[in-house]
DNA sequence: ACTTGGCACTCGGTAAACGAGAGTGCCAGA
DNA sequence: TCTGGCACTCTCGTTTACCGAGTGCCAAGT
């Protein structure tokens, strides 16, 4: 009973399951792949790896079907990167590299990854907190508002107006915006978003009581852009590809559907990763913790400009999935986005 | 044969169906209404309602279902408007005055839309080709880049970063871009975008041949921001109803679920109808020109900030659906949407 | 000219019966 | 420890039979 043939067996399972969607038999299982031993003895490797947890037969004459546990081992354990074809490899940076703003970025990655994977694929929008502050700039709007315009490293942008209860369209209201906004940049330019905005929560004090009354709201705005973890967004593609694959979700793809809105969650799901940003992490089945995506697999990894990771993305499937062809390509895409958010940063 | 205790014959049928969800018969009709006529009546009724193409059997035995033609009379000649509930008109205006950002009134109003008809909610950004200015910013960014902010009255902000190959931290540099800021916003605020952009070409010639350098690829990425439609973007919210409505659809939802990843064709559906920003437009079925979208109607009106309508937002469901309950959804939401635009437009 | 009750007929859907096929578990022998 | 053989189990697809809802039509009533 070698330890080492059985996980063989386990492999040919979980490739023969994955590639013909039915439970795979012991006969079927030596005709397709050279094991060099019997039915009958593959047979008794199935029923010690069923005693481990790893297959399971839906019923007593079907063939057997990876658990959950199968597909974990065989992630883990017995299944070798599959790169990607020259023609994938091309087509995503041919395709990424059109992108004109980071909206664009965003929608064509998750575009892109839902039609290489032909599953659903999820992106989550550069996280504020991670990533550093570019520029700052205050905009008059006549009247007594100031648009207050954050940009950061990712290309992202985010404004908020705030109604300061003074006019500004003197002389004097005009300097103060304009010496504000100079020593705003001076100081928060190049940290990280989070540091910035404690440093500027310091400035309001280098200005006179009645100064001091326009530039706090203007602090408290951007406190509140950081505060708010609501404006973390995730963008979804290819939910069609959940009905093509109906058949592998034993009840319905309603549940799926329900919690792929469940914005919230999915944050969640793709914040709790390993933090090292090559390595793609892979939720199976039951192991995640969302009700109505327990019969589904995660397979996600993070991204970012240059090294930080500043958000992640990710594909969602059945648990019957490819995981080594789904594993390259997120990695594949992730490392490209990453690249072109590099760049838009250096230049 | 009175024309008319017919319509309420087709009436009956249509407001049967919806709730019952099965083919009605003529006993049926005559227990849930009161028609004051027999069953045998309806049946020669129904016969001849038949020819006209306006209800069918699925098989000789059964009882009958509307057609789209059917449907189509109903809206058009048989329902009365059904208006919203005190609650439902509350919960409108709380879900949607707690609005941050023109991004979150968006996705707000599609998550409202879609839990209150309980079917697909779509919802198209304002369009910028149909608002107005409201400012316009030059940022430079250190070096030789300078970020174009364009501010218009939806709330809705674009930037474009140019490079303008010519250093602006110069103090004459700063001049420039301050005169520019200044001449841009004098030509461009409040008109139509569409009119400001091709006003602003006319501004270049103000400049000497080396001011002009710069400040033409700035009007260039401001005609850019209009050129590209591509922007226009719709946002979608409780596909999961489709799968609760699966029984509702001939064959699968999974063409359905397909065409709404088509954001291009949804944009097309929606920009198509009527002018009037009160009326509710309804395409039933087959009158829809998307194939995998001939199962579905879509009740769609237009909304905008005030009286002008910059976009339009919808439901998508089976033909089979409660046309007067949603009309009613779509129309009250759009009312607030764009009293919520209006708000923050003349703030 | 409509309306109505009666009646034969049609047809989809469900349930029961059945056979085929695939796959297993176990055992005895190599 | 592996292998061939064999009896057993269970699903799935097919066939058959039947029930009931609903219709279309007709002849009689108002």
């Amino acid at each position: 009973m070698s330890e080492d043939r059985r996980l063989h067996v386990l492999r040919a399972i979980v490739q023969d399951y994955v590639q013909t969607s039915e439970p795979v038999g012991s006969k079927a299982l030596v005709e397709r792949h050279q094991l060099g031993v019997s039915a009958a003895t593959v047979r008794n490797d199935m029923a010690l790896l069923e005693e481990e947890g790893l297959i399971h037969a839906p019923h007593t004459s079907a063939g057997r079907v990876p658990t959950d546990l199968g597909y974990r081992v065989f992630v883990d354990r017995l299944s070798e990167v599959k790169p990607l074809s020259r023609g994938e490899r091309t087509a995503i940076t041919q395709f990424l590299s059109g992108a004109v703003d980071l909206d664009d970025i965003v929608d064509r990655t998750v575009r892109l990854l839902a039609s290489l994977t032909r599953q659903v694929a999820v992106v989550q929008y550069p996280s504020l907190t991670r990533s550093t502050v570019r520029h700052v700039e205050l905009v008059p709007m006549g009247g007594t508002r100031l648009m207050v315009v954050l940009i950061v490293n990712t290309g992202r942008v985010e404004q908020r107006v705030v109604d300061l209860g003074r006019d500004l369209t003197s002389p004097e209201g005009e300097t103060l915006v304009a010496s504000a906004r100079a020593r705003m940049n001076e100081l928060a330019t190049g940290l990280p978003f989070r540091v910035a905005a404690t440093g500027l929560r310091t400035l309001v004090d280098e200005f006179s009581d009645d100064d001091r009354r326009v530039i706090e709201p203007v602090v408290t705005a951007i406190e509140e852009v950081l505060v708010e973890e609501r404006e973390e967004r995730v963008v979804l593609a290819g939910q069609a590809n959940l009905a093509r694959l109906g058949a592998d979700f034993p009840s319905s793809i309603g549940p799926i559907l329900e919690a792929l809105e469940e914005h919230v969650v999915l944050l969640r799901l793709l914040g709790e990763l390993s933090d090292d940003p090559e390595l793609v992490s892979v939720r199976i089945g039951r192991e995640n913790p969302v009700s109505g995506l327990q019969s589904t697999s995660l397979v996600s990894v993070g991204y970012g400009s240059g090294a930080e990771r500043v958000a992640s993305l990710g594909v969602l499937g059945p648990t019957r999935m490819d995981y080594p062809t789904t594993m390259a390509a997120v990695r594949a895409v992730a490392r490209y986005v990453s690249e072109i958010l590099g760049d838009a940063r250096s230049t």
